[in-house]
DNA sequence: TTGTAGGCGTTATCAG
DNA sequence: CTGATAACGCCTACAA
């Protein structure tokens, strides 16, 4: 409630002076800016408002959920990196349906809504730019063209992390899921493995596709088939990770899998733990992610590492690039894919 | 950069009716309407700026770090009660050093300072009110009186989660953490332990300082002492789990021990793997939080779960009904404290 | 060094 | 139903 006006009332000057001192600007008598520091002291001044400040020193942060740690982790590493550019970071769940580890679709709201809702509050609130980390619209039937499109064209500076979107001429930071599932395979086949199953997240989730892409490729590449009754579609998170971990093992006997994730991983551990199955003696398992968990379980888990640090690294600063005036290029196209990399822990071994 | 006026400049409309369109406010022409919304359809506007508006319909969440997956759990949930009574939420990780699983202290910069810049920022952006996740302000020599009592003068609403201010008048919510250490270790003495140790988070920590008065509690009533040594303190998350049972095995070995986090017991777990102890016949572990993964890791973990939801549920409720201004009460002193539930799973066993 | 005046992009008010 | 006009709370010339 108390604003600019009631202090310089109080310490007997004008608006534009409190506003000096509070922004640490030169050109104010010491013996005022005391007076009026000396008020700012004893009321209970909050500033609130954009006032004609076009530069706020804030992004906007959107993530599909927070279930999963990799997305706290993204979260965070861009944050950090945010900080350092001298940004803050505000962070909105768009509580994306189609990736939730519980699978729950919340109270029915699209989840484009709920997405597009969520910028138009960030852009109201006087946010300069913004990180969409695996943002959905790759799912839109049009690519996400005519929503985004409109901000594009309207000078809204963005950019997508593990998600780009074709049609837009958005930069994008990603790492190659492809090169993920392939790598998580082919370590599988040097390990001896013949039958290599896919504890995979839901079909229509583009990462999976492409996890899947290597997976077969990986396959075929050492002549194994990529039959489709090795591939077991969940939600996302532990739960479903054992649900298609027991789905698979009432089939013909994988000796190993890959899993989309890493609590899926975990999720399918349990489940072969719960069946008597020994891991890695009995059934290797990759994951995917390298949340911090995956080297304090037991066995510890062999997984594929996202380079979160490197990725936010990237991203942040060329958002931050493009948000200097000075700068602002065109929109040139800009995509970054970076290399998932092959944790090896305990989790896989050679068939037995 | 379309604002307001070029979109009512297009449509040969004022500012006002396209306003009014915009805010779906009864009053207007459907013609009219329909040439403004054609406008709105081709040009790339993007609404910018708070402008003369009070009810923003949009909360802050702090939370003090997103590595231990509770604190994103919270913020879930407290989204989601928030979305449902009307507000959005924006979330701002304040970083801080002292609960952070890692024990990392960022950049040095103090914490507080950390808050008080998000604060601000958050208040700035148009804020109607806030809620703080397990604030470190209670640690602060004045109790936080200070700044947050200024803004409480200020008229901003703010409600505690975990962490109150005894020396101000803020609503809270806390799960009883001197409970939980009670329950834990008295579940632990009901199975025949004699040696309960506490793998416990840093002690400058307030919820470890609880839990640590429930376990000592709890073994004073058992007739067992609470040696000193039966306690090691690290930074919370696996890494400070592994650490701290590392230390406690070194020494007279416990048969069962508790710890602050569950990504502490997981650690833990990890580090008696390690040693070839297996868990829980040679030794039991309780954790606190039911993380999602409790129920997923193996043994699955027996552990202390905090009423997420329902103190979500509270927490944001009360905030809402002060933000109402019809009701604002003056600020009467409000505090739920919530009852953790013991889950037993199956890291726990009688000793051997 | 200080204050006045003007601007930002929006909503609220009131006259027509 | 519509449009001036004032107001919001802040920042930044420009002038004194």
């Amino acid at each position: 409630m108390t604003g600019l006006a009631d202090i310089a009332r109080a310490a007997g000057v004008s608006i534009s002076t409190v506003s000096r001192v509070l922004n640490r600007r030169a050109g104010v008598n010491e013996a005022t800016r005391q007076r009026v520091l000396g008020v700012l002291a004893d009321l209970p001044y909050t500033p609130r408002g954009l006032g004609a400040l076009q530069r706020t020193g804030v992004i906007g942060l959107l993530v599909p959920e927070l279930s999963n740690p990799v997305f706290p982790a993204f979260a965070e590493a861009l944050e950090t990196r945010a900080a350092r550019a001298g940004y803050g970071s505000l962070l909105c769940n768009t509580r994306s349906a189609s990736l939730r580890a519980d699978g729950a679709d919340h109270n029915g709201e699209s989840r484009e809504l709920v997405e597009e809702e969520y910028v138009r509050m960030l852009l109201a609130r006087g946010v300069e730019g913004m990180v969409f980390v695996s943002p959905e619209i790759t799912n839109a039937e049009d690519g996400g063209a005519g929503y985004y499109g409109k901000l594009l064209a309207d000078g809204v500076q963005m950019v997508f992390v593990n998600g780009g979107a074709p049609a837009l001429d958005v930069p994008d930071v990603t790492v190659d899921e492809q090169v993920a599932g392939y790598l998580a395979t082919r370590h599988l086949v040097e390990l001896g493995h013949r039958r290599i199953g896919f504890v995979c997240g839901p079909a229509r989730s583009l990462p999976s596709r492409l996890k899947r892409a290597g997976w077969s490729a990986a396959l075929e590449e050492a002549g194994l088939p990529a039959d489709p009754g090795l591939i077991a579609h969940a939600p996302y998170g532990a739960a479903g990770g054992a649900t298609a971990m027991s789905a698979l093992l009432d089939g013909p006997r994988p000796s190993a899998v890959i899993c989309s994730s890493d609590h899926m991983a975990l999720g399918a551990m349990r489940e072969a733990h719960r069946r008597g199955l020994s891991v890695p003696a009995e059934l290797s398992i990759v994951g995917f992610d390298d949340i911090p968990l995956a080297a304090y379980c037991s066995p510890a888990l062999t997984t594929l590492a996202q380079p979160i640090e490197e990725m936010a690294r990237a991203a942040v600063d060329e958002l931050v690039q493009r948000l200097n005036p000075a700068i602002r290029r065109g929109g040139g196209s800009y995509s970054r894919v970076f290399r998932p990399k092959l944790v090896v822990r305990e989790s896989t071994a050679p068939p037995s």
